[in-house]
DNA sequence: AAACAAACCTGTGCGC
DNA sequence: TGCGCACAGGTTTGTT
């Protein structure tokens, strides 16, 4: 579900509600949350720490505690992050409850269906052997910046796809399935372009379009689909959906041109929709 | 090197 | 109404 415009909405919403708050207490249901280590570990790690800050690498938010360890969350399909008052009665798939400290009391709810997402606390300093994911991750394009010149230079180093590409964590970090298929769309590049085939015209509108997508989308709050899985911290839903031009859209006409039907193919395994019309 | 399929799970929507 | 199948914001692993 989310990528990186939700995510880094969550991460606001932590910054704000979560940051310099200690966690009392940690209660974990089902322990697939915690598969990386264990319920112990994630218990042992976060009791009685206090969160110093929330950073967002790709989809993976990040949490320095002050006892010198990371906390990670990755929501990955259908996680949820939310804030609640103590006592609140918890939404089924609830796996992970931290109680904060300050008043009101809160907690800190992890909510999973399909539980693919994780939690793990981790030393920094051993990221490498920890967590090597984490540590080959690509560009953030919002928070290390891209420039033209660097999405040249990963383009230009590969002949891969354009949809397979921008959807590699380790080549660009954060872009999901949403915001790939929108951005191509405002590149005007087909999904199945392949990358070392572009004109330097071409990598300056796929840059354009990444980077306004994305940001549109963070201002928006992100997008919240027709089954409402994705919300922020307090539960609220995003904007961005309505403002998708290709995504979800297969057959319905192309809002640009206003002549082709959005066409729907699998691409990189995933359902991918485009104008074969404006994108060439 | 890159494309593809399957795996991990649960829920929902659709056709019959 | 009910059943079975396809599919869903992600990532990893193994196979061509």
């Amino acid at each position: 579900m989310p990528e990186l415009p939700e995510v880094e909405t969550v991460r606001r919403g932590l910054e704000v509600q979560v940051v310099g708050r200690r966690i009392e207490r940690v209660e974990v249901g089902r322990e697939r949350t915690v598969r990386r280590t264990s319920r112990q570990a994630l218990v042992d790690g976060l009791t009685g720490a206090t969160i110093t800050a929330a950073n967002r690498r790709g989809k993976y938010l990040l949490c320095p505690l002050d006892t010198g360890d990371e906390l990670m969350v990755h929501l990955r399909m259908s996680g949820r992050l939310l804030v609640a008052d103590a006592g609140t009665a918890r939404p089924p798939h609830t796996h992970v409850v931290m109680h904060l400290s300050g008043a009101p009391a809160q907690e800190l709810w992890f909510i999973d269906p399909r539980t693919f997402g994780e939690m793990v606390v981790f030393d920094p300093a051993n990221l490498a052997v920890e967590m090597p994911d984490l540590a080959r991750l690509g560009v953030d394009p919002i928070t290390d910046g891209l420039t033209k010149a660097q999405l040249g230079n990963i383009l230009r180093g590969r002949r891969r796809q354009l949809k397979a590409l921008l959807m590699d964590q380790h080549v660009v970090a954060g872009v999901g399935n949403i915001y790939c298929d929108e951005s191509l769309h405002l590149a005007k590049l087909r999904p199945d372009r392949i990358s070392d085939t572009l004109t330097t015209r071409e990598i300056g509108r796929l840059h354009d379009a990444v980077l306004s997508v994305l940001s549109l989308a963070i201002e928006a709050g992100g997008s919240t689909l027709a089954d409402t899985q994705y919300v922020d911290l307090e539960g609220q839903g995003g904007w961005f959906q309505v403002h998708h031009r290709v995504y979800d859209r297969a057959g319905q006409r192309c809002l640009t041109c206003g002549k082709a039907d959005i066409v729907r193919i699998m691409s990189a395994g995933r359902s991918t929709c485009f104008c074969p019309r404006c994108q060439r």
